[in-house]
DNA sequence: CCGGTCCCATTGTGATCACAGAACTTGCAT
DNA sequence: ATGCAAGTTCTGTGATCACAATGGGACCGG
């Protein structure tokens, strides 16, 4: 560890360690790379990753703010445990929120734009047949996210990403727990809606996915945590 | 600045001397001390507020992650501007979430907590008719959170004061052009139906008021601004 | 009087160190 | 074998320093 350089500022904007640490973690949380109740450190963190603690404490602090991570009344920084308040607001939040994305971003979707979801949703079916179940959250995020970025709305962007980045992590001990196998999700409604430029059905196929798909690791994990 | 404690680390959680700064400073946003495109320095906030530059790091990070300061690309920290856009979108989250958490906190509201937000309804008109838009501001704030707060709903509350956050500066600015003599808001429809207990009526009171006081200081201000 | 160029002050970033408190481990006594 | 206490290690926090890059201002040439 003391070989790293002294200072590996490269200068512009997104090329700062701590930004670099935010997302590597980031995607750590996104994709269940964590466990729910799973303690991390910061000097851990920092040797893991290579750097010194400085650029982790502000990643870290960062997703605590995101409320990604948590840190107890001593001080120590986990990954929070769902709750099943929290799990109901969450999907209320989901639902809310996310059909008005995805409403906003059909009028800027091209044909193009369309066929890459699509894409997208044929990696998912693999994933689903290989009972791979990263593979599936990372597919399951690219196929709403890259529908949400269209919309040009990075508020409301914002604010999705920080829900998802709450329940990420038991999204994934949750598949662990009931698997991905019997998980029917309503991706081709909602391109069959994009297809035809249908608001309105696009809205109701999000909405029916995120509640399929919250009620379905919901119903197979949540009873038991409490 | 030499004097000071070399750690005045007290133990306990909410303590530290970051923690302290983000409040500060928070209030600061949501109650109008900031104004947009207003920049800050680590180095001046923190010998306005007495303390080395390193908490405030902490708290200008968590406030960025917030949305309530953003970081242009070369580094420099600023009050961020309010867009036609991004107006748009806090409307809309905001009249997605707040009458939720209100009906939510519906049938935790005794009778006395509802004198208290009638209370602070009161005060709120005295500010009004003394043109005191930061009392004004303080009020506001308190009538609706101290609502959302009965609703026992940490995450749609986290959500709700990230939204805040990002049109406190702009709120006050606009405050500050149009005035608030002339504001009417739907406080004590919103006070009458809960004492009715009546859901379907806070909802629409807390709907009401949103899109009224956004209206107000929207039209105001936002066509000025592009 | 105006425009360009160089220089210095200021800024955020990251490393390192010191410190206090919490937690875990170890050892002892019962 | 078990419970408790003391010591040690580990944790987050905050201060200070070094550094690179940006920005503003002064100075000079036109």
């Amino acid at each position: 560890m003391a070989e790293r350089l002294h200072n590996t500022q490269a200068g512009g904007a997104g090329s700062t360690a701590h930004e670099a640490v935010y997302r590597r973690l980031r995607e750590r949380i996104f994709f269940g790379g964590f466990l729910p109740g799973r303690a991390v450190t910061l000097r851990g963190l920092a040797e893991e990753l290579g750097v010194s603690p400085m650029p982790v404490r502000e990643a870290v602090r960062r997703l605590i703010a995101e409320r990604a991570l948590a840190m107890q009344g001593n001080g120590r920084v986990l990954v929070p445990l769902m709750t099943r308040d929290k799990f109901e607001q969450v999907l209320f939040a989901r639902s809310a929120l996310e059909p008005e994305l995805a409403a906003r971003a059909l009028s800027r979707l091209t044909p193009q734009d369309i066929e890459v979801v699509a894409h997208i949703d044929e990696e998912i079916d693999k994933t689903l047949v290989n009972g791979d179940t990263e593979g599936y959250m990372r597919g399951n995020f690219r196929f709403h996210f890259t529908i949400y970025e269209h919309a040009d709305a990075a508020t409301l962007l914002g604010l999705v990403e920080s829900i998802w980045l709450q329940f990420g992590p038991f999204m994934r001990m949750a598949y662990g727990r009931v698997g991905t196998k019997s998980l029917e999700d309503h991706h081709q409604a909602a391109l069959e809606a994009m297809r035809r430029g249908d608001e309105a059905g696009l809205r109701a196929a999000i909405r029916a996915d995120i509640g399929q798909g919250m009620g379905f690791i919901g119903d197979g994990a949540l009873e038991r945590l409490q």
